[in-house]
DNA sequence: TCGTTGACCTACACTTAGTGTAGCATAGTA
DNA sequence: TACTATGCTACACTAAGTGTAGGTCAACGA
């Protein structure tokens, strides 16, 4: 079992976020030691990575949460949950082709700013 | 000159995003016409759509100010904004490598759900 | 034994980057 | 003349956290 602060250093989240996904019902209230401080499983510490993943392509918190009450309900949801999945990744690849045409509007502007153009 | 509805549509931001960054200090107070309705030039249609490829890469409202009046400070400032871009074409390079392994990630994710797992 | 870290707890305030709404003015059109 | 579109300001609200105050508890060193 992992203390919270284990788990946001193994996962590369903040502490509070994940303190915040709990609240939004992204990850069940987290079980307790005897000092009253959250354990985190191994599979817990899986799905917040994953929460992260997600996060990082752009779902948001709510989106999660569906997903998360999916996974809960069990093998009759997977069609629902792969195609879920892969609209992110569409729309993740849609991402990365704005990202590279970004990096070539600021190569752009650099060759600009290399004439000693001020603008 | 450009209504701030074209100017909007021009440079693909909300109307009400435009006013936040003049409010910001990202734009001058833009003219006004008789009817008390902004007027955008070429020149400014390009600042927006440059702040908007800025904001994309993810640097601050607050970063892209202090861009701003740099280049108002005219071309001494060059090699400092210079570095700036050359940064943010940095991020940009880590950020896409970070996107193409969510990719993975996902890829990874509906793989296992082709297998019929549920997790 | 005392004191002081360090990690955790809750609750609440604050932040960023906008978006949405209410209430109003004005211009062009049917 | 009525309606619609577009614009204006000011203010409220949102998302996704982050930061802070005030408190508990265990462990470590003098």
């Amino acid at each position: 079992m992992f203390t919270i602060g284990q788990a946001a250093k193994e996962a590369g989240l903040n502490i509070g976020a994940i303190r915040f996904y709990e609240r939004k019902g992204l990850l069940e209230p987290a079980a307790r030691s005897a000092q009253n401080n959250r354990l985190y499983t191994e599979n817990e510490l899986n799905w917040l990575v994953f929460i992260k993943c997600l996060r990082e392509t752009g779902m948001g918190v709510e989106d999660i949460k569906q997903y998360y009450d999916m996974v809960k309900a069990g093998t009759a949801t997977l069609p629902e949950r792969i195609k879920l999945i892969q609209e992110q990744k569409e729309k993740l690849l849609v991402d990365i082709e704005a990202k590279k045409s970004q990096l070539a509007h600021l190569e752009q502007k650099l060759d600009r700013y290399y004439r000693g153009e001020n603008y």
